[in-house]
DNA sequence: GCAAGTAATTTAAACGTTTAGATTTTACGA
DNA sequence: TCGTAAAATCTAAACGTTTAAATTACTTGC
């Protein structure tokens, strides 16, 4: 009684249930006017289909799981939004489970058995919920694999590197390795890097970019000039210190955030070394904040939306049965803004 | 075939569904004897319980279609979160709906039908999908409310606001009360105003807040301090070189967001007037990005993660037939940082 | 006007649960 | 050893769809 069904418009209609499912779906021929007179059921009834049934009938439910580690962290909500895009296009829904991991777990994951209970549960949620599909997002798929057995159901992550399942990355090493060309062609040779924790992926991978970069243009390398941070800001602002008190001060630094270019604009600001005019910074993520800044920082910019994209289009195809290796890997692209120029000739 | 039902896991434990299920959901009586053959089956077998069954039967689903404006805007992933954050706790679960509405209408909200068409298209996917109730996060919810025939679902609005349906939200009004009581404890008289858009409800209601302070603590007024923005960087800026320039400057100004504030440091930066020393600056919505500013902005908090989870509360409330009046209106609070200080003596 | 072929429609089972109501089993006191 | 009440279990229908397979209704050519 509560709410109208296939049925009642059947009957409404003087036609049997799967007339009205045909005319629904299309899924076979139906007379014209028969069609007309369902539609006019439909109508006057203000008949609204229910996905539920839909679904148990037909064992798909055009919804796929997305499980975030942290819903709050920047790069989150324009992967989801990559997601949304691809979702709305072929009607596919998302149900949405926040690991708020930074909140419940600490910034620094120091927990790892508290995750596990955590990812686990969210993925047997999504599974009873009977998902197509699971997008993961976040950078500890590793802790992940292995752990979840989804039951047939594919799962793609996206932002952190796994070895045994797809995943959809940009390319850390080739990002790195265009920001330091960038800064060649701008004439700069005294290149240092701070780099973010060595622990992680990203870190090691932009470090090879940078190398292969010193190596192909042939720069000066001193190995002073190479610090490793900790992603923060303070880090940041110390390890400029130290670079520019170095008696062959770098004329640029790569900055592997721009949360630690934020320490570096400051450190430079308080030593009295204008930037670019003296110093150029070239920081990564592209992070909202880093246009408030003065000077406007030049920073590579993560394919965010892209990313949420192709992990949905994998794992489409995945759904689908067809390989999904053949989707393109998304391309960080640099955004040039005040804190790079070339450099003073001294 | 696919996967193990119900039905396997009775005939493995010899016992009806009925059995079974009323294990499963405890609503029974049964003896610990079966029970425990019945557990076993259901570990031996790896059965994993299917919601959409479930679901179809019990015209529940346990889950709340959750649509966002724009999930990239700032406010939203911690509402979000605190939605989550609820949904978590009580075994609920979240279909998101993301409108796109920046990316797909523009920010000036230009396109008011197509607004209109993707609305009403968000509400009719998670009426089929059965959501058991809605929330809607964004500034645009006058104009859902009345084109929503919920068909008896209840839908909670926040962030924005709404005169005809339940809906969250911090108060504005004595946000700005508060940040200007601030200013005056801090010494100030001559505070100045840069307020948002005047078409916005925010706007409006912090610019009263403000004046409700003026009268109360007695300050000299002068109706030049009130400059009207439009919520972008360049407004702020011109706006405070405008306010600097007058022959009777404020001392402090009450910047009504953070990225107006933006704007004023770097004018008067650009003035040579420092801050906090000789203009105090206090901003609104603690964005992530005030605190990587020179100074470290003093700015309002806004309580995004509360309302999300007020939202919930209050639609659990509305199903569960309660009225959902009494959920606690959450409140912003002041985060202190550099950009406030007392005034010279002149 | 009829047979044969095609198009439209209907019948009925199935998807995996829950849950009244009926039935069987157990426990207990006389 | 019964009779009875309480506890445990089962039967079967229902939730709202889809979809093979069966049936009925139309066309068309002769």
């Amino acid at each position: 009684m509560a709410s109208i069904s296939i049925k009642d418009i059947a009957s409404k209609a003087g036609v049997s249930t799967a007339t009205v499912s045909y005319v629904l779906n299309g899924t076979r021929n139906v007379r014209p006017e028969t069609k007309a007179r369902v539609l006019r059921a439909i109508e006057e009834l203000d008949y609204k289909p229910n996905d539920i049934a839909k679904s148990l009938k037909r064992k798909r439910t055009d919804t796929i799981g997305v499980i975030a580690e942290d819903v709050t962290v920047f790069n989150t909500p324009e992967i989801i939004d990559g997601i949304n895009d691809y979702a709305d296009r072929y009607d596919l829904h998302i149900l949405l489970t926040n690991l708020r991991l930074n909140k419940r777990i600490g910034k620094n994951f120091e927990n790892r058995d508290r995750y596990q209970k955590y990812a686990q549960g969210a993925v047997d949620e999504l599974l009873r919920k009977q998902v197509d599909g699971i997008v993961y997002i976040g950078v500890h798929p590793r802790d992940l694999t292995g752990l979840i057995h989804t039951h047939g159901k594919p799962i793609v992550y996206t932002y952190g590197y796994t070895q045994n399942d797809v995943s959809i990355q940009y390319d850390d090493e080739k990002a790195a390795y265009e920001a330091t060309s960038y800064l060649v062609r701008q004439g700069h040779s005294r290149i240092a890097v701070i780099s973010g924790l060595m622990d992680s992926i990203p870190s090691r991978l932009r470090l090879n970019g940078f190398f292969r970069a010193v190596t192909e243009f042939e720069l000066p390398f001193d190995p002073g000039w190479i610090k490793i941070g900790d992603w923060e800001t303070e880090s940041g602002y110390r390890l400029t210190r130290e670079l520019l008190a170095l008696p062959n001060p770098p004329t640029a630094i790569l900055v592997m955030n721009d949360v630690m270019a934020v320490g570096t604009l400051r450190a430079a600001r308080e030593l009295g070394v204008p930037v670019p005019e003296r110093l150029s910074v070239i920081g990564f993520d592209n992070r909202e904040f880093s246009d408030y800044l003065t000077p406007r920082l030049t920073t590579m910019d993560l394919p965010l939306h892209a990313m949420g994209y192709a992990s949905m289009e994998a794992l489409a195809r995945i759904i689908r049965g067809e390989p999904a290796a053949d989707v393109a890997m998304p391309v960080c692209r640099l955004v040039e803004r005040d804190s790079v120029a070339r450099p003073a000739v001294s």
